[in-house]
DNA sequence: AACCAGGAGAGAG
DNA sequence: CTCTCTCATGGT
């Protein structure tokens, strides 16, 4: 394994200890169904999102007796405003509906997240990338968190994270090491990604 | 009270 | 293929 990675892990770790909060679900193990389709649910429910609202959006469903692929199925079929309307605090809620009827028919109408489960992981990541809505993070999401299957997710944090590190030494490694020239670089960076109030045309 | 959280689809070029 | 717009809420 790239050491590089490994020390990161070592690093966040030492700095956090085991995954706690909304992480308590998503990495439990073993899972129940029910836990399973949670998870499915919130991962779409999540995207582009906070956590909290997703929450919100769960306890509503939850307090529907909703929270189950096959209740989200058979109330999005006949009644997409009434799906939406529970899922409402979690943002794009009418596409939202439609992704999530989408995922639940998908699992329901081929037997189900364990039958699903059971399956290679690169099937179940392309029939999960052909669902409307589902792109690969929330696939990658779904076949890790859902169905305990080894797809590394890349978000945005991780992207960041791992850029950080390989744009610095690009830039390290091409500049004289001198904080003057670091700092000027640097601001003009950010004076040129900002631009100036009146140049820009937004709004 | 504007900003932040931080995916994916659709349509234009 | 890449870019930009759209979808929408709740907390700060």
């Amino acid at each position: 394994m790239d050491n590089k990675i490994t020390d990161l892990y070592k690093a966040l770790r030492k700095k956090h200890g085991r995954p706690s909060g909304q992480w308590r679900l998503w990495c439990k193990r073993p899972k129940s169904t029910a836990e399973r389709e949670e998870v499915i649910i919130g991962a779409i429910l999540a995207q582009n999102t906070n956590w909290k609202n997703v929450e919100l959006s769960l306890n509503k469903l939850k307090k529907a007796k909703r929270c189950s692929l096959d209740e989200i199925y058979k109330l999005g079929k006949r009644n997409m405003p009434g799906l939406a309307e529970l899922i409402r605090p979690s943002g794009f809620y009418n596409s939202k509906a439609k992704y999530l009827l989408a995922a639940a028919a998908f699992f329901c109408e081929n037997g189900g997240v364990e039958r699903i489960k059971n399956q290679k992981i690169k099937k179940s990541r392309k029939q999960l990338l052909e669902l409307k809505g589902v792109g690969p993070e929330t696939a990658d999401s779904i076949l890790l968190y859902a169905l305990d299957k080894p797809a590394f997710v890349i978000d945005e944090y991780t992207r960041r994270i791992l850029n950080y590190d390989r744009l610095q030494k690009i830039f390290e490694s091409r500049l004289p090491r001198n904080y003057k020239a670091y700092q000027d670089f640097h601001a003009l960076i950010v004076i040129e990604g900002k631009g100036y109030p009146g140049l820009t045309n937004h709004s």
